[in-house]
DNA sequence: TTTATTTGTTGACACTTGTAAACAGTGGGG
DNA sequence: CCCCACTGTTTACAAGTGTCAACAAATAAA
């Protein structure tokens, strides 16, 4: 596939993360979540479901009256496309200038610090049980 | 401190760099820096410092003709910020939330993954006991 | 079948961002 | 003293974003 390069915007975001968390939605549903959710309009959330079906990120499926909307891209892959030109843009593209960063102003939670133990553990195959 | 939460774009933050990298530059500085490394009209720089004075990163001191320019912000006080709300907004404030997406993808290098453990190392030594 | 309600489509508008041209003050050379 | 090069200020403008109101099609309700 090529139509890569899917920039989402803020707002798109919390679109997103509806139809990733139901898999597919209708337009009605759409809008009370967010509704819900952000205190949108109506119309808000409707005009962001066009912009991200012009931008192929999502697809919509017109059974009769009512539509049918689905992700295209899965977060995963949309997060990683943020993170990189995020570490990028602030960090040089380094993880650990990050995480060196974060650290100095507030300390991780006793968990976080854990699960990213672990995650690394696991990484280096584990030289140090 | 107080007047926070001053969001930077991402073609700001090419100018902030060079504000960071020498601390305090002319606006002849600035537009030569960045038509050299952005291919930036003169214009577009300098344009840019003044929304960045206007926005409170930056303050500028006219003496006599020229103008010099430093940065009120410190570099690691506008990545912290940016972090936040990308971490916020990506992945729910979670830090490990995004390693994990990360390595998922691509590995990181040998000597990423040593300064993170020893990151994690040093903090998770502070309170042992 | 009229009318009210639901749902989708268009048009709009203010604000931000990226880029730059046009204009203006000024200080040095000729 | 006049003009030029240099530096800074204004104005502009197209895209992108966040938010909706208006309008239209279709359906359910009266």
């Amino acid at each position: 596939m090529g139509e890569n390069r899917i920039n989402l915007t803020s707002a798109e975001w919390n679109v997103m993360e509806c139809l990733w968390e139901k898999g597919a939605i209708t337009g009605r549903e759409a809008t009370d979540m967010l509704e819900e959710k952000m205190g949108w309009n109506r119309s808000t959330t409707l005009t962001l479901l066009r912009r991200l079906e012009e931008k192929g990120a999502i697809v919509s499926d017109s059974k009769g009256t009512k539509k049918l909307f689905a992700p295209i891209i899965s977060r995963d892959d949309a997060a990683l496309q943020e993170t990189e030109s995020f570490l990028e843009r602030v960090y040089n593209g380094s993880v650990s200038m990050m995480l060196s960063a974060i650290t100095k102003k507030q300390a991780l939670s006793k968990s976080e610090i854990d699960e990213l133990y672990a995650m690394l553990k696991d990484m280096e195959g584990g030289d140090e049980s």
